[in-house]
DNA sequence: CGCATTTTGTTCTCGCGTTCACAAACTCCT
DNA sequence: AGGAGTTTGTGAACGCGAGAACAAAATGCG
């Protein structure tokens, strides 16, 4: 049961849980579209492709959302989920480097239709400065600490080259950025109280290698 | 020591070091241009961003490659690795979903950089058929079965909408694919023996904006 | 009203991964 | 050659997360 300090939902969700969070929200929402308006922790789980016993371990840590004997309301398990990563709101998001990636990232739908809003478009290069992405102008980089500022961004998105990635990093940094998203191939070196997810292409590629290598070596193996 | 059996080097490495080799294997080949002949497993963890110790447990699953009192002969290690993972042959990859997001991932330096070669580019949309993308042509959807039965591919790469990535891994899964790395912002069912990596950009967003949220909660409380 | 059924929330156990700490092994200097 | 100094490789302790199993609570029916 476990007694709350009074104001909000449980504390230190554990890490692991916070990653499927956005799972669940998901799938909640591909069951609220199809009509549904209850279900049981085996049908969410079914659809978020995880164990019925994590699913609801998860969630206890939120709250107690569900009714025994009866299952989750869809509508209101999803508005707590969303209450909890905080997506009932909307975050402002600047995206550094709008080359190939940035300008899919830019035109990501998924961006707006949870919770983030791109609030500006920044390169380098000089040449694309005045050109519009998603309805978006792209800026010079020198503007990033005035636009962190003025929006109040705490999130930030990289997807420049590798060797600029870790100057945007600083300068996001120093601007007031707490959370970077890295698509740039490269280690960033942030301070404590900094978060950095990284997506990496090519070690995903290179995870998979690994594994197909792996199945063809014991089936060689195995006559 | 743990006698091996004589053919190969270690087996079951366990997933955490796999997901981690590739990141060793970056920054080797960083020290490496450096100029960097020789390094210690200090130098090596500080350029990987991890702890010296998980750096050394994690080399000893492939086996005993570094001088004692002395460290790891970069380009001898990068080799090792670089095998380990499967990356000294060349893999042949077929990218779906040629919207903005398969353009980025077709035009990715990294991928034939790092042992990845693209060698079909498909989509659904009949106006894409016959455009070049990265000096590769794009082709009917249709043409899937033939092309991995003809390159051997094993390793499938899906940027289409939601919607579509269950039907595409479906039908790459029948031609002969065991390897999916999937950007679709859904959860792919697919049989055993079959490996998905996903990449989730809102679910990546959603990750930050809960610790975001739930570092203003701990300031607004702490006064 | 009480019992059977369903489904949640929680407890318990197990295995994996991380980290510490140290012995083994190599180099260099005298 | 021997000892001091380094650095690897590994054994052991610890903590977290996964999954099974069960108790608690709600519904519906006789």
């Amino acid at each position: 049961m476990t007694a709350r300090s009074s104001a909000e939902s449980a504390r230190d969700v554990p890490e692991a849980t916070v990653a499927r969070l956005p799972v669940y929200l998901r799938a909640l929402a591909t069951l609220a579209d199809e009509g549904t308006s209850t279900c049981s922790s085996e049908d969410l789980a079914a659809a978020a492709g995880v164990n019925s016993s994590k699913l609801r371990k998860d969630l206890s840590y939120l709250g107690s959302y569900g009714t025994r004997g009866v299952g989750y309301d869809v509508d209101y398990l999803r508005y707590q989920i969303a209450r909890e990563i905080g997506v009932t709101q909307d975050w402002p998001v600047v995206i550094v480097g709008i080359g190939n990636l940035g300008h899919a990232l830019a035109n990501f739908s998924g961006f707006r239709s949870r919770g983030f809003r791109v609030v500006a478009l920044l390169d380098a290069d000089r040449d694309r400065h005045g050109e519009q992405v998603a309805g978006v102008d792209v800026r010079p980089f020198s503007d990033l600490e005035q636009i962190v500022t003025e929006h109040g961004v705490a999130i930030g998105v990289i997807s420049t080259p590798a060797q600029a990635a870790q100057d945007v990093a600083d300068r996001m940094v120093a601007s007031g950025v707490t959370s970077i998203l890295n698509f740039a191939p490269t280690v960033l070196q942030v301070p404590s109280g900094v978060d950095v997810r990284k997506v990496d292409l090519s070690i995903e590629l290179q995870i998979l290698a690994y594994h197909v290598q792996r199945k063809a070596q014991a089936e060689a193996e195995a006559g």
